[in-house]
Parts: C-alpha cells; structure tokens; sequence
DNA sequence: CAGGATCCCGCTAGATACTG
DNA sequence: CAGTATCTAGCGGGATCCTG
C-alpha cells in the first residue's frame, strides 16, 4: 500500500465520514441541518426577503433578529434562538451584537452558511415547485380503491 | 369574506407557495423532506451502495426493504416502513410487491423523487464533506473565553 | 430589543411482540 | 421477508415570565 495518487488520497479523506452509519458525525450533522428552521433560517439570511426576484446578488445578507423573526412566520422565540445558536456554534452563520440604544444583533452566513445556503435554498425551492405535483399524488394515493 | 384584495391575489399568484409562511402547504412540505430519514432513503435509492463511482447513472436503482435497513444503519422498522410510506403517498417512490415464496417488496424512486434525490443527495455530501470544518468551528466556539 | 429560564404538554421515535 | 400493532419514555417545542 505504498503507492497511492494524492488524488486517491483526497478521494479517501472525503470518504472518512459516512452519513449512512449511524456512528458518524455527519449523521448528527445531517440531522442537525435536516431541521425546518435551519432550511428557513439559512433562505432568509441568504436573500432578501421583499424581493426575491433579485436572488444570490453574492453577498450573504444581514438581518436582525426580529426581522428573522417576523419572517419566519409562526417560530418561536426558543426555537429561532436555539436554531442561531447552534449554527453560529457550527460556523454556518456569524452573530454580531452592537451596543446602540436598544441592543441590536445581526446574524449573517458565513462563508460555509452561505455554502449550504445554495442547496437548502434548492430544497425549499424545490418543495414550493413540487407542491401541486405532490399534492396530487397525494390525493391518488388516499382515493385508490385498492 | 369571499372578496380577496387585489394585493392578496396578486401575491397569490406570483409566488403561489411561499414555505415562510407558516399556513402554507409547502412549510408541510418542507418539513417533511427535512428529515434524516427521508434525505438518507432518498440518497440511498437514488445511487448504489457498494460502488457510489457510478453515480446518477440515468435510471433510478430498486432496493428491497431488507437492503434499505442495512443500508441505513440504525433505523427502526418503524421509521424505515413510515418513511417509506410517505413518500410513497407524496408520489416520490413506487413500492412494488412482488409475490414470491416469501414476498418480495422493492422501492424505487420515481421521476419526482429523483429531481429531489439530487438536491438531497448534495446536502448529505455537504455534510461528510465540511464535517472537519464544523466540528473546528464548534470547539473555537466552545473554548471562547468570551 | 434580544434573548435567558422555566414549566409542561404532546407527539414521536424506539423497543417489543405478533402476522400474512 | 416485510411489515403491523401496541406501549411507553423522552424530548422537541410552545407558552409564559423575566432581564440587561
């Protein structure tokens, strides 16, 4: 085993973790950003809410909390908070605190946040585009006589 | 009541689904798809196992129950066969019986489920392949003195 | 404004046992 | 083999109150 491409090498190093066992980190990890809120939070942070026509202008965006909250409709406080908490732990986004007045605190995605931003945007995407096809199916499924 | 502003339907029919909003059908939606499960089953149908080289190679693989259970190192039957169940009802897989000495059930994802399997698909990536960069973020994070 | 802390309910995931 | 059925513990997550 002594020969083996540096390309070979860095195929193995990617393949170090396995979301498929159980035992994995990226399993937890995956779990972790499989979340409701995390697709949500990270589509608001990724693009503006009030125009969504203008997508991915390659900036991450910032907001506050209370706009994330009003955006996000029907989150709760714990779970919004929560939510930021732990991927600001992760490095997905960055939580800055200016001492004005009344506190104010941003959040923005980092680079890696923003990374992951382009695929759960897809998903989320993806679940608006689909959602008459599913729909549909659904009502198939639930009326077949079988 | 019935009388619908003209800014309600025109927000209507722009962006039918908006997933930010918590009375629509698409948050469901996301929710569901934003599930460990539901993102290993479909990246699990969607690419073999044993040799992931050949991948995306145009038709969708069938697995059999007993091979999903292995595969997804873990799971309950509980979990494996409600999963299923839905996706199967969101119209994203077939289940197909095939009545053999013992019987025979093989899944496979359908068109639908596939345009989606790609997207999750990279999610799963994403998380094997920052893994490193995550797990180094949360012990800076951890070990701030702030 | 942006949370921290606490209580508590509900659903869900897991374990176990049974079946066609 | 591929499930279904049942029971239960655990915790996800909402509601509420409080603070810097």
């Amino acid at each position: 085993m002594p020969t083996m491409t540096a390309a070979q090498q860095r195929a193995q190093a990617k393949l170090e973790y396995d979301a498929f066992l159980a035992s994995c980190p990226s399993r937890q990890l995956l779990d972790r950003i499989s979340d409701k809120w995390v697709s949500l939070v990270l589509a608001a942070l990724g693009s503006d809410g009030p125009n969504p026509g203008k997508d991915c202008a390659g900036q991450p965006r910032s907001m506050r909390y209370s706009e994330l909250s009003r955006r996000l409709a029907g989150v709760s406080q714990k779970m919004l908070t929560q939510t930021l908490r732990t991927l600001e732990r992760d490095g997905l986004l960055t939580r800055t605190v200016t001492p004005t007045v009344p506190v104010t605190v941003t959040y923005e995605l980092t680079d890696l946040g923003y990374s992951l931003h382009h695929l759960m945007r897809g998903i989320k995407v993806w679940a608006e585009t689909h959602m008459d096809e599913v729909l549909a199916n659904r009502e198939k499924y639930d009326t077949r006589t079988t």
